[in-house]
DNA sequence: AGCAATTAAATTGTGCGCAATCTATATAAG
DNA sequence: CTTATATAGATTGCGCACAATTTAATTGCT
């Protein structure tokens, strides 16, 4: 019952035009911040993604798959290979929670560990790369977040 | 030669954490907008890619894979497989340039050109799920934008 | 205790993204 | 004309994302 009232600023013609859709630029900026953050996680053997988890583990060591997912909006589809290369690189370990079978509990080996230490340039290499200003990162996360929030919670009215 | 410049805001420790990450919720947004377009465009037996070499095509028929990659940011590891299933689907032919062999001409079937009346409503469906004000969606492209620029020319100097 | 419903994670299959490499055509230089 | 170089696209291989399904453990209900 929920129709959208929302005045639109373009014609329906208009809205087909690849300049005017507002979401290509978001997904263009996107792949581009994943490429340029390659080189730099090279060094750590990590994709743009691992390296998201291990920021995860560093700042609390031995969460769940399902932890991890709702953090970074994520399902074990997406995590559970990614986990086990992890695993693979021994970067962490894939046990299980004691009181129930079914939760794995991520814990970082000594070797992922270490591997904070040689992260800790990767930001500041990032924001050189970006260039934006403190404002501008501001309104960015604002804007996407918002985006997130609308388009996550499918059920909540408006 | 170029080292940074830039006085970062946060300290070594503090960038690591991921809520300081600025990159995270432009990657999270833009899969939260993938996905809220999959049902818009499932319809169609399209993907978000797949629409958005469409609308290259409605406007402007017959470009080569170059044309789709420069205007896209993507390669041909990427389009070749996708062009491939858009013909599968008889949306588009795969031909090849008179005058120059190398060149593929990507030309729009009568299915495919036919395809656009129904796509007219996608982008009006997706303002509702999104909800930014037309301010917001300009500054949202301005500072995507702005990011592509900076990470897709490393070549030139600041 | 016994059984249905729920939950956590794994699995399967499709479609990107992209680096690296390869093939084929076209152009340039000698 | 011939060899070198450049260009357009295809191929290969890996790692996401995610829908859909499956497996196994736990909880709730009676």
């Amino acid at each position: 019952m929920s129709s959208c009232t929302n005045k639109p600023t373009l014609d329906a013609e208009e809205a087909l035009l690849l300049k005017n859709q507002i979401c290509f630029p978001l997904y263009s900026a996107a792949n581009a911040v994943i490429r340029a953050y390659r080189p730099l996680l090279e060094a750590l053997e990590l994709t743009y993604l691992q390296y998201l988890v291990m920021l995860l583990l560093w700042e609390k060591d031995g969460v769940s798959v399902k932890d991890l997912g709702q953090q970074l909006h994520l399902d074990s589809g997406t995590l559970t290979p990614l986990l086990k290369r992890l695993e693979a690189k021994q970067y962490l370990t894939r046990g299980r929670s004691e009181t129930d079978e079914r939760i794995r509990v991520l814990n970082l080996t000594t070797e992922g560990k270490k591997l904070r230490e040689r992260a800790l340039t990767v930001p500041g290499a990032m924001a050189c790369k970006v260039t934006l200003d403190t404002n501008e990162l501001i309104q960015l996360r604002n804007l996407c977040e918002k985006i997130i929030d609308r388009l996550e919670g499918d059920d909540h009215p408006g």
